[in-house]
DNA sequence: CTGAAAGCGCTTACAG
DNA sequence: CTGAAAGCGCTTACAG
């Protein structure tokens, strides 16, 4: 305003002439910086900053010109330098030890949808819980890349070491669990117990009295919430899981086959199992299979997870449905958010049961217990 | 060397004081630069520099010094300051839009593996080419971040302007593909015709004449290149693929689970099929079973890919096993190593043939074809 | 609402 | 083999 301000047109061609002619001498060699917004746009370089950073106080004017200049010239702000003088990258981290590629993947996705549309993107660091130097090398991870907040997926989320060192550091974290493990800041809850009482209601409703449960991988606290909910389950109808009717299994489809084959060599066949996720269920049905015998007919089975796979099984899996990519969405949102009180993040998700065509009333009860045959029809018609 | 040098002893107890002094004071408040260890180890920012980037030009006792200072403060060097004194950061970009988690899990890790020990970390972007924006969004997340460099996984590595643009701006890439379409520099081969070639002397060895084929998602080029392989192949044994025997899958359990269905509805039945991906196998032996024929018995099955689930079916699938988790770990290597010349990076793997249980001589054949049926079995003792 | 100075933690280019 | 100066592209803290 010092100046005298020539009429909008002219300014807006001499500008013009300018960009053009930058285009041209400088655009060809390297690309433009905060400096040369500033400098074609007429400003100081800290008020293209405060554009960049969407700051409320610069007028409508100002803010105009010097987006016209960013979008001429194709500005895209250098997210290192950002960092450097912000103290933090612009990165958020991912740390997984999972070995089901369906959820990493779906997970994966989950976060990245989160993160569209804002600055950050996404840096993954695979991890070994077995591995001696493993907490080393995830603080390495953390440290070097400055990250802006960690994300702990199940099971490393578990591992109390790191999720301490992360709070020492002041380091902005996120723990993805099946059960509230932290302070609620730093979690994401997918509830898995909940997900264990519907499976077990859901057998028992249809009148399963033996039950057998098939775990997974040892070390994963998933395995014992979805336990410890059909445990509960069980107990509002009287029943019990039996000891020797508990298999271990490792997550994976082969472990729930060989958790099956053993199940399947007892004398005294249980009804119905519930498997601690659908990629075991494969194997279960498998086995089941193999040895002669019939899902649902002979044994029920339900799954966890309602991937893919769950749909295209023969039968198709009667599951617990846990939105995975959700979880993922919410615990990098919840992430951004941090500290952040105004805006409230969801921080938990409930898993809820998928009915399909693995499981049925058991063929002890087929003739006489008309009613819950019927109350499985109904519940079905109500998907 | 121009002040008297005092005795190892007294100098190292003088530095050790220091270092207390500064893990006291400063340490609690802020971490380490490199202007801390320059001060504390006697030499300037510039030495400690040339140690960090681990050049020759430092004396092996200026070096041990230095070192000694880095461990003793647990200093990181600040890799966006790196990043942007170099222009560019240490992160290397990987762009997918693969169907498959199993696929993506096992190239990431592989991607995972061969940065372990580097100074560069993983940045993931997942991407949808039918988007409108989704040049526009790779442009960003690759020019932000300044990118070191970017790995294109099918079906985005077959995007030519993807690839111009890459070129273009300058940034080291490397496509990922079934076939080459590059130059060699920017190349990582999978060769998926030969594992075409490989199924499709198999089934031909076996006696198949009537083979069928289901084909990936369209616009997949492995799928095309693995048809292609398999054609190639009947033509040695004087055989062709009948277009009434290919039907149109996607990659998906449930598309193989269809595309069977229709190619079980035909009246002369082939005696065998290969199928572009194990996903979509693990349907069409489903769709088999569902029809009430059996497999190998009735119909041979050939899957691709060799993952997990190839092992888990009953039968076990007869499959092309195609090194993934090698194949990021080498594109990652070399790009890496991008015009450094003395390093000698494969640039291309070869797929194999895993005979399991899914694949046997035609029925018709049986009775008389006693020769085809022991080379089957000489091959299996082989595995 | 806008800007000049100093700084984030490193490296390059130049000296010696 | 080692170092002082300038710079990478941004931001904070302070003025006005």
């Amino acid at each position: 305003m010092k100046k005298t301000k020539p009429p909008s047109s002219i300014k807006e061609k001499a500008s013009k002439e300018a960009v053009e002619k930058w285009l041209d001498e400088v655009g060809t060699k390297r690309r433009p910086t905060i400096n040369d917004i500033a400098h074609l746009a007429g400003v100081s370089k800290k008020t293209v900053s405060r554009v960049i950073n969407k700051s409320v106080q610069v007028s409508e004017e100002t803010r105009a010109g010097v987006n016209s200049i960013i979008k001429k010239l194709n500005f895209e702000p250098d997210m290192q330098a950002r960092g450097l003088a912000f103290r933090h990258s612009f990165l958020v981290g991912m740390i997984y030890d999972n070995p089901n590629p369906q959820y990493v993947v779906n997970f994966q996705e989950g976060v990245l949808e989160g993160l569209r549309g804002t600055d950050y993107e996404l840096a993954v660091h695979h991890c070994d819980r077995a591995a001696p130097s493993f907490i080393e090398q995830i603080k390495r991870f953390v440290e070097r890349q400055r990250l802006f907040g960690v994300i702990l997926t199940p099971s490393v989320s578990e591992d109390d070491r790191l999720a301490s060192w992360l709070h020492e550091a002041g380091r902005p974290f996120i723990r993805v669990a099946s059960l509230q493990l932290d302070k609620p800041e730093h979690m994401l809850v997918s509830n898995d117990r909940l997900g264990g009482i519907e499976a077990g209601r859901h057998l028992a409703q249809l009148g399963h009295e033996n039950i057998a449960f098939i775990s997974g991988r040892e070390g994963f606290r998933s395995s014992l919430e979805r336990q410890s909910g059909l445990m509960e389950a069980l107990k509002e109808f009287d029943l019990t899981l039996k000891q020797h009717l508990i298999f271990e299994g490792a997550y994976t489809l082969e472990s729930g086959f060989s958790a099956a084959e053993r199940m399947l060599s007892l004398r005294d066949l249980p009804t119905a199992v519930f498997v601690a996720n659908d990629q075991m269920a494969v194997g279960v049905l498998q086995a089941i299979r193999a040895r002669g015998l019939s899902v649902p007919d002979d044994i029920s089975v339900v799954g966890y997870d309602d991937f893919n796979v769950a749909q295209a099984t023969t039968p198709r899996l009667t599951t617990i449905h846990s939105p995975t990519r959700e979880i993922g969405k919410l615990a990098v949102t919840k992430l951004l958010h941090d500290g952040n009180d105004k805006i409230e993040v969801l921080s938990e998700t409930v898993p809820w049961l998928v009915i399909r065509d693995s499981t049925s009333t058991p063929k002890s009860h087929r003739a006489t217990t008309i009613i819950s045959s019927t109350t499985q029809t109904d519940q079905r018609t109500k998907l």
